[in-house]
DNA sequence: GATATATGTAGACCTAGGTAAACATGATGC
DNA sequence: GCATCATGTTTACCTAGGTCTACATATATC
């Protein structure tokens, strides 16, 4: 179940949260509730949050980290020289480069038969 | 199997590989098959290297960034308040707190019977 | 100490996603 | 065009980890 999805639903079908909530903040739950799904709405619905948690998710492997660094000292580097760096098979590579392409830390440029890769502008990763 | 143990047995156990980078270095594959394994090994032996990837990979969780971006609004946030606005149990939330406050994003409190979280100093993700 | 309350912990369940084999595609050279 | 080569794509498998229920622990109150 998704974040969004959990949150219509919290606290609504547990009322000893509402209950926790009315002690914590000497308020109605009725009011205080909906204030911390509201905040956490504002957050999930901001542009940045998905883009930042995309990001965050391409570097969370170990493998595509080691790429990334890679390419952080050398600028350039070809798939088959991060498939030797890595030690993984080249469809796993390639898997793992797309999935950097794809959040925008990588960009890739074909030379003839080989495929080259170097970081995008923007590698930070600003929290939301 | 592990990043490390891959690269022991890299272009090795993959003589096509070994041929691809003789074409591209124009070098032999004994002498610069190594060299990609090595830069591998001294990205992996920094001490930054499994530091950032346990924050990447705690940040790596929609419900963890949120709680991450909650607290960066509010100082500081008990842990029912966390659970309302994220829509999760209370034990999901306990686990995911410990997640973070494991690789040192955040930082607990306990003021009798409320336990509160609030983000540590350095929250900034430094790639290795 | 007994009870209620807020949260941590252990276990099982289930899905997301890392991995590689097999196949497909784009590029080069004959 | 055909062969070869480097890489992308599809598919299936399998494990890591997010989630919850049930139980355990810590704190406050009586």
């Amino acid at each position: 179940m998704s974040t969004l999805t959990n949150m219509m639903t919290a606290a609504k079908s547990d009322p000893a949260l509402a209950t926790r909530l009315e002690r914590l903040t000497g308020e109605e739950a009725a009011c205080c509730v909906p204030e911390y799904r509201d905040l956490a709405k504002e957050v999930l619905a901001s542009a940045r949050f998905p883009v930042a948690l995309r990001r965050i998710r391409a570097l969370a492997d170990d493998n595509r980290l080691l790429a990334v660094a890679l390419l952080g000292r050398r600028k350039e580097l070809c798939a088959c020289e991060i498939q030797a760096a890595t030690g993984l098979t080249h469809a796993t590579v390639s898997h793992h480069m797309a999935v950097l392409a794809e959040a925008g830390l990588v960009r890739s440029r074909r030379q003839g038969k080989w495929m080259y890769y170097r970081l995008a502008g923007r590698t930070r990763v600003v929290l939301p």
